[in-house]
RNA sequence: GCUGCCGUAGUUCAAUGGAUAGAACGGAGGUUUCCUAAACCUUAAAUGUAGGUUCGAUUCCUACCGGUGGCACCA
C-alpha cells in the first residue's frame, strides 16, 4: 500500500471514530503537498470541510483527528500536527525517504511507471499532416503533445497504439495539382525531376498549394477548374492526373517520415483519407436512409442543432458527391473501432476544430455509440504570429524542418567551444534543438496558444529544454568523476548522522505521483513543471555542496542522490519525448 | 448576430477551492584556483472590472470589458 492510500485510510478511520460521516471513496479525501515545507510532507483540509456539516469548530475537530491519527501510528509517518484554521499536517520519517531513494536506484528507467491502467487499450491519433501541404509548426505542436500523452499513458501500463491520419484527398490536393499543371501549361515552371533534392520537391508542392489557393479565391475560372480536378482525382480515372497525384503523395510521405524520425515518433498505423473516403460515403448513405442525415441543396448534411442548440449544421457529402472532412472522419473512426477496438480513442488536433468535432461526434454517437463514447478529442492551442494566424494558403508559415534547422544552428554556436568532435556536436545539436522546441510546447497547458517569436519562443536558459538537458548531463559528469575517483554510490543513513532529509529528496520521491497525475489529466506540462523544479533544486545543491570527495564519509550518499536525480530527470524527459545527449 | 476558449509581475508561463500566488526571461546587484557559468546567489515587480456563492476564490456562478476561435459544400 502506498503512503497516500495509508494516509487516506487512516483519515477515514479517524473521521468515523469521531462520529463524522466519512466518504466511502478514498478519492474524496484530498491530500496535498503544502507549499511551505515546514508545514509537512502531506496536509489535508478535511477538518475544514467536515466541520460545517458536523457543526463543530474546525480547529477543535482538527485537533481531535490529529490526536487519533497520531495514536494510529501510521507506517512512515513521523508526526501529525495541526496548524492555521484547521489544517492537519503529516511529517514523514527519514526511513520513508531512504526506502524511496533505494526504489529509484533499483527501478532505474522504470521508476515512475505504474500498473494503474494495465489491460486498457488506448489509441492516440496525432500529428496528422496533409500530403501536398507543408509540415508546419502546428503539426510540430500536435506531435509533441500527442507523443508525450502516448508515453504518459503507456507509463501507467496501458497498451498504447499510435496513429497518424494523413489527408491525401480533398481540395488542397486539387489546388496543388492544378497549380503544378498550370505552371507547365503556361511554361512558368516545371515539376522538379526525381533526382532533385527532396527539400526542393517539397518546396515546389508548398508554393503550388499557395498559388492554387489564391487562384481558387480570386479567379472564378480557376475555381471551377480546381473543383473539376478535385472530382477527377477522387474518381481516379484520368491517368495523367493519377500519375502526378501519386508522385506528389510519395514525396510528401517520404518527407514526413524523415521528420517523424527526427522527432522520435514511431506510428503503429498510418491511415490515409483516401482509404476511408468510400467507407465514409457508405456510412452517410446508410444513415441518410435512417434519417440521421438529410439532403439540402444537393449536398448531404447533418443538422447538429436539432440534437443540441450549441451544435450547427455541417456538410458531409458535397453537391458533387465528394465526401468532406466530416464524412471521412466517420469512416476513420469506424475503421479505428474495427481495427483496434480501443477502450479509449484519443484524437489530438488544434482547437480551431473544437466545434467541428462536437458536431461530428454527435453524428458518430447516432451511428456507432460505443465508438463515440470511447472517443476523446483533446485540442491544443494554435501557434500564431504576433501579427495573426499562420496560414499555408497564403504561404505565411514556418515549416517544422526549417524551425528545427534554425534552432540547430543556434545550438551549434553554443557548442563551438566544447571539447567534442564534429559528429558528436552534430548529434548533440539535433537532440538539443528538438528538446528546446518540444519543451517550449509542453511547458504550458495544452489548451493555450503559443505566440511564436523565434527570439523568445525557443529558450536555452532558465525554464527551458536545454536547461533540463544541461542539468542531466551535469549530473552524469559528477557520476563519471565519482567513478574515476573510486567513490561508489551508497544510500546509507545512520541515526547518529546530523544530516537531514532535504528538499531535493522530498521532491525526487514525488515523481511517480506527478506522472500519474499528468497521465490521468493527459497534461504533460505537469511533468515539465516538476522537472524544472527538480533541476533547480539539484543545481542549487550542486553549487553549495561538494559531492565527490574521497575523504568525505558523506560522499557515497551524495553520489547516490545525484544518481537518483539523473534517473528521474532522464525518465521525466523521456515522458516528454525528449532524449538526453551524452555531453553538451 | 449566435457561440466556444482565454485574461496572473514589463514579457512568457505555473498554482487538484486552502496557509506568505510560484518560476523563467528582462531590470538592479553579486559568484569561476573547486564535480560543465546553457549554472548559482540576492533584489524590485502580478490575479482585467463589478457583483455573488464559500469558513476560505487566481480557481466556481452572473454581468461587463479585452483578446482569440467556430458558425454549409476547406481541412
Amino acid at each position: 500500500m502506498d503512503i497516500e492510500t495509508r494516509l487516506k485510510t487512516a483519515i477515514r478511520d479517524a473521521l468515523r471514530a469521531a462520529g463524522i460521516t466519512a466518504p466511502e471513496s478514498l478519492s474524496a479525501i484530498v491530500l496535498e503537498h503544502p507549499d511551505d515545507p515546514t508545514h509537512g510532507d502531506f496536509a489535508t483540509t478535511i477538518a475544514l470541510v467536515a466541520a460545517k456539516a458536523a457543526r463543530v469548530n474546525p480547529r477543535e475537530l482538527a485537533g481531535k483527528l490529529a490526536a487519533a491519527l497520531s495514536a494510529a501510528h501510521i507506517e512512515s509517518v513521523d508526526r501529525v500536527e495541526t496548524a492555521g484554521p484547521g489544517f492537519i499536517n503529516f511529517y514523514l520519517t527519514t526511513g520513508y525517504f531512504i526506502r524511496e531513494l533505494e526504489t529509484i536506484e533499483k527501478r532505474g528507467d522504470l521508476y515512475g511507471n505504474s500498473n494503474e491502467q494495465r489491460g486498457r487499450r488506448v489509441l492516440v491519433e496525432y500529428t496528422d499532416p496533409n500530403p501536398f501541404k507543408e509540415f508546419h509548426i502546428g503539426h510540430l505542436m500536435s506531435n509533441a503533445i500527442g507523443e508525450s500523452i502516448a508515453r504518459l499513458i503507456a507509463s501507467q501500463g496501458a497498451k498504447v497504439r499510435r496513429m497518424c491520419y494523413q489527408g491525401d484527398f480533398g481540395l488542397h490536393v486539387a489546388k496543388t495539382l492544378w497549380a503544378a499543371l498550370h505552371r507547365e501549361a503556361v511554361a512558368t515552371g516545371s515539376i522538379p525531376a526525381k533526382r532533385a533534392p527532396l527539400a526542393e520537391r517539397i518546396a515546389f508542392l508548398g508554393s503550388c498549394y499557395a498559388e492554387g489557393s489564391r487562384a481558387y479565391e480570386d479567379d472564378p475560372a480557376a475555381k471551377q477548374a480546381i473543383d473539376e480536378l478535385n472530382k477527377k482525382i477522387f474518381d481516379g480515372k484520368d491517368r495523367a492526373v493519377n500519375k502526378l497525384y501519386k508522385l506528389g503523395k510519395k514525396w510528401s510521405l517520404q518527407h514526413f517520415e524523415e521528420i517523424y524520425a527526427k522527432l522520435g515518433t514511431k506510428f503503429d498505423y498510418y491511415v490515409l483519407e483516401s482509404e476511408v473516403a468510400h467507407d465514409g460515403i457508405a456510412i452517410v448513405d446508410e444513415f441518410l436512409e435512417k434519417g440521421v442525415f438529410e439532403r439540402s441543396d444537393g449536398a448531404v448534411v447533418f443538422h447538429g442543432e436539432k440534437h443540441d442548440p450549441k451544435l450547427h449544421t455541417r456538410v458531409f457529402i458535397n453537391s458533387q458527391g465528394i465526401p468532406t472532412y466530416e464524412a471521412k472522419e466517420l469512416g476513420l473512426n469506424t475503421k479505428k473501432w474495427k481495427k483496434v477496438h480501443p477502450d479509449e480513442s484519443i484524437i489530438i488536433t488544434a482547437n480551431e476544430q473544437n466545434d467541428y468535432f462536437r458536431v461530428v461526434m454527435k453524428a458518430l454517437e447516432l451511428i456507432l455509440p460505443e465508438a463515440a463514447k470511447a472517443t476523446k478529442h483533446i485540442s491544443h492551442g494554435m501557434l500564431r504570429f504576433a501579427e495573426g494566424k499562420m496560414s499555408s494558403r497564403t504561404g505565411n508559415v514556418i515549416t517544422g524542418e526549417s524551425l528545427i534547422a534554425d534552432v540547430e544552428k543556434l545550438v551549434q554556436t553554443k557548442l563551438a567551444l566544447r571539447d567534442m568532435d564534429d559528429d558528436e556536436k552534430k548529434e548533440a545539436a539535433e537532440i538539443i534543438a528538438v528538446a528546446a522546441i518540444k519543451y517550449s510546447i509542453l511547458r504550458q497547458a495544452t489548451s493555450s496558444d503559443i505566440v511564436y517569436d523565434f527570439d523568445t519562443s525557443i529558450s536555452f536558459e532558465g525554464d527551458s529544454g536545454p536547461y533540463l538537458l544541461y542539468t542531466a548531463v551535469r549530473a552524469q559528469s559528477v557520476l563519471d568523476k565519482a567513478k574515476s575517483e573510486g567513490v561508489k554510490p551508497k544510500i546509507e543513513w545512520k541515526v547518529t548522522d546530523k544530516r537531514e532529509i532535504g528538499l531535493l529528496e522530498r521532491e525526487l520521491v514525488r515523481f511517480p505521483e506527478v506522472v500519474a497525475r499528468a497521465a490521468s489529466e493527459k497534461a504533460p506540462h505537469h511533468v515539465a513543471t516538476y522537472l524544472i523544479g527538480l533541476a533547480s533544486l539539484f543545481n542549487g545543491w550542486y553549487a553549495r555542496v561538494p559531492i565527490v570527495a574521497a575523504d568525505d564519509p558523506g560522499s557515497p550518499y551524495k553520489v547516490a542522490l545525484t544518481q537518483a536525480v539523473r534517473i528521474v530527470l532522464a525518465n521525466g524527459l523521456k515522458l516528454l519525448g525528449i532524449k538526453v545527449p551524452d555531453r553538451m
